[in-house]
DNA sequence: TGTACATCAGTGAACGCGCGTTCACTGATGTAC
DNA sequence: TGTACATCAGTGAACGCGCGTTCACTGATGTAC
């Protein structure tokens, strides 16, 4: 069966994945050794390295994968953008927040990656900037609170606490749907909508 | 002259302090070694552990002199603190941008602490909650757009992002007065002010 | 005031722990003929 | 289809680097008489 030994390599690797995914919930990506991720998924150390040079690669990777499972899932579709409506707000909060749902624990590994190394840094900002424009685009029309890139990012810095802190279990002990409403009419009215 | 041995130590440890946070600016705490420290302040290696105990240790004194320090500074003054008046809103803003900017680098140690200490996590949010109350107690009178304590953490959270952002260089390309403005408004409006 | 001894801040080389990374080995899968 | 050899995923003990921490030492300051 031509493929039967890559595939098995590819099973692990994701096994890896996945396993690291769980680490960096329960005790942070800064935190997370390489003997924890493999005894995690249940593999010899030296496994890991037959897949990834270091940590920093096996990051890199999932956030790869990140970015192409978000392109997909997104695509070219249609949204409502018009910031002066209130729906279109909530309609970016609540994409925001099922982001960060799928997607947090490879966030936060980003931010606290970010925190102790330039490169990392660099990236994630490259990652946010067209983020922040596409936002800043949505802002004709209102009687903003200043700049439009300065609201655009006090809006991200906004939504990305208030996820980071609430999927962490910090912040305001309140349901999710409670949450974003709460933080879609905050923004909405910070807004001048 | 009694004491002399006693202010010399007193004066190097204060050095050690100093260098300390010039060195957290310059690579961050985590980033920071014990030797970085010393020769920042131009001492030998071990005159550190005549001081302190780690660098946890020095940390959490770093954080007592600020807390100390700004007991002593805001003092039992009055201040505005009806939050449907903008005037209120920006006061605080001011106040807190203030504060960043004489604590900004303790401030950002002790987030990253918290990243990797479960005990400076708790230390941290031990310290804001006061804060929190505090704000949200300003919060009467208002058409919130939610529960008063979530308003409050949102309030703290946004500003907090501002300003960590805006001192570390990232952030909006923008001047100081015009951010706290901008700030001001959108927190104003955002809570229905 | 002078002398002898005690204390203590500061030094920096050496130690050792934790953890990332390597590497010789195993056994299973794939290939050649 | 069978045999001999090659390749390669996976193993886990061993290695070694970086850095926090220690410790024997120095010389200056303080104390006793």
């Amino acid at each position: 069966m031509v493929g039967t030994r890559k595939e098995q390599a590819a099973q692990t690797e994701a096994e890896l994945k996945a396993a690291a995914i769980r680490v960096f919930e329960r005790v942070g990506y800064l935190n997370a050794k390489i003997t924890d991720i493999t005894a995690e998924a249940g593999r010899a150390t030296g496994s890991f390295y037959k897949h990834f040079a270091s940590k920093e690669a096996l990051l890199v990777e999932l956030l790869a994968d990140l970015l192409a499972e978000n392109d997909a899932s997104v695509g070219p579709g249609r949204h409502p953008d018009d910031f002066r409506d209130r729906a279109a707000v909530r309609w970016h909060v609540a994409m925001y927040w099922d982001f960060y749902r799928r997607h947090g624990a490879v966030m936060s590994a980003l931010q606290q990656a970010a925190i102790v190394d330039e490169g990392f840094a660099r990236r994630a900002r490259e990652m946010f900037e067209p983020d922040l424009h596409h936002i800043a685009g949505h802002l004709t029309g209102l009687d903003l609170p200043g700049d439009p890139l300065v609201a655009a990012s006090l809006i991200t810095a906004t939504m990305s606490a208030a996820a980071s802190a609430w999927f962490a279990g910090n912040g305001p002990a309140v349901g999710e749907d409670e949450m974003i409403e709460t933080l879609t009419t905050f923004l909405h009215r910070g807004l001048g909508g």
